[in-house]
DNA sequence: CGCTTATGGATACTGATACTATCCATCACA
DNA sequence: TGTGATGGATAGTATCAGTATCCATAAGCG
């Protein structure tokens, strides 16, 4: 399979698989002549990942390629592995809540995690957004949605649960890995579309005459 | 309060504060004079909004305008008043799936809705962002994970009700409108890092040694 | 009153991101 | 043998989210 080919299975423009490859996204296809390589079908899907990634999830190219990288080194272990796509998928993101309101997060958040018997090590870069969201939502006036943070945590318990299941019916290792990450990544713009369409049948009924 | 001290007072630096004023992210402060305007609480307010939409929730300055536009559109229902606020949340991807997969996904979509008993227009952003990874999913090989649609779709159920539960408190009607949007927007965040924080803890209990 | 600093408003510039476009020397194939 | 595609390199573009600069004016000090 040539480029053009490639391009017309995966309906991604030759210019933007040069990119992807210049990027190190997309690993080069083998060469039969300076000037001659052939892809084949994990190129394909590779291809199509990396467009699931970016388009649906908007994960960012840098992001994606960190996350791709993650999945290619099986020599590492499983956990490592989804680690590592972890801290590819949250930013370092530092938003400058007053330093009581992120004191008052911190410690409601190591309250839920010695409560619900989680194993986190303090350095989970989601562990920072975690706190720091919940100190904007005090700042701005709303802390009783994080009143809310047991309940929230039992239902995403319930999810988790959920994905772990969906995954461990995956034969091979790397299959797994790749479940568990394409699962995260999308599972979540599913569960934010499904949020908002939920929400939007509710509030349609609830709140039909304000 | 001029703007430097509005500037001092959220940590944003005053020719970001102008951009957002020039944007109409930011109602402009009182004028005294050609030159000489005055902010208030309200800004200060607006503004850590402003930034938590940004920073902590990722979402682009031109869709945090809309947000705040339904905001204070108080003259429309408060149904619509979130519609709005949803479809800005919600940008338009295209599609990079086969015809099928989105046929399938599609089908599936309508019947999950049916299922649910819930009331979606057709039109909703969100159930095209919905099919759409779907479709992905299965595009890429991960079927098992959509077949737990309905599972998904229930603890998404429980979530909306802790969200309509943690909101209704509001006394006013703004007030509401401006819940809704922070819990739907924040609370995605709130999601997400919970999500990942119980991935990482039950992952690395279960494929210790894998 | 004068001097320094801050301000509102307009316009211009910057760096990052994600592509697109162009070029050229091959190369495959009709 | 010539026409179009290809690999690789380099350059260009659009958008986004600010930053920076300028200027005339206004405020606060001494």
């Amino acid at each position: 399979m040539r480029i053009g080919e490639l391009s017309k299975a995966t309906d991604v423009p030759v210019p933007t698989i040069k990119y992807y490859l210049r990027e190190g996204l997309l690993p080069a296809g083998e060469l039969s002549s300076p000037n001659q390589a052939s892809y084949d079908a994990v190129h394909v899907r590779r291809l199509r990942l990396i467009r699931a990634l970016t388009e649906l999830a908007q994960v960012p190219v840098a992001q994606v390629k960190e996350i791709l990288e993650s999945l290619d080194s099986d020599d590492i272990p499983l956990h490592e592995q989804i680690g590592r796509a972890h801290r590819a998928l949250t930013p370092t993101r530092r938003l400058t809540t007053t330093p009581e309101a992120r004191a008052t997060a911190e410690s409601q958040v190591a309250a839920l995690i010695t409560r619900r018997g989680w194993t986190i090590e303090p350095e989970a870069p989601a562990l920072a957004t975690l706190i720091d969201t919940i100190a904007a939502m005090e700042t701005l006036g709303q802390p009783h949605l994080s009143s809310y943070l047991d309940a929230y945590a039992e239902a995403v318990e319930h999810f988790t649960q959920l994905d772990i299941e969906a995954v461990t019916t995956r034969p091979t290792r790397d299959q797994l890995a790749e479940s568990v990450v394409i699962g995260t990544i999308l599972g979540e713009t599913l569960i934010a579309s499904l949020r908002l369409l939920a929400q939007e049948s509710i509030s349609a009924q609830r709140w039909k005459n304000r």
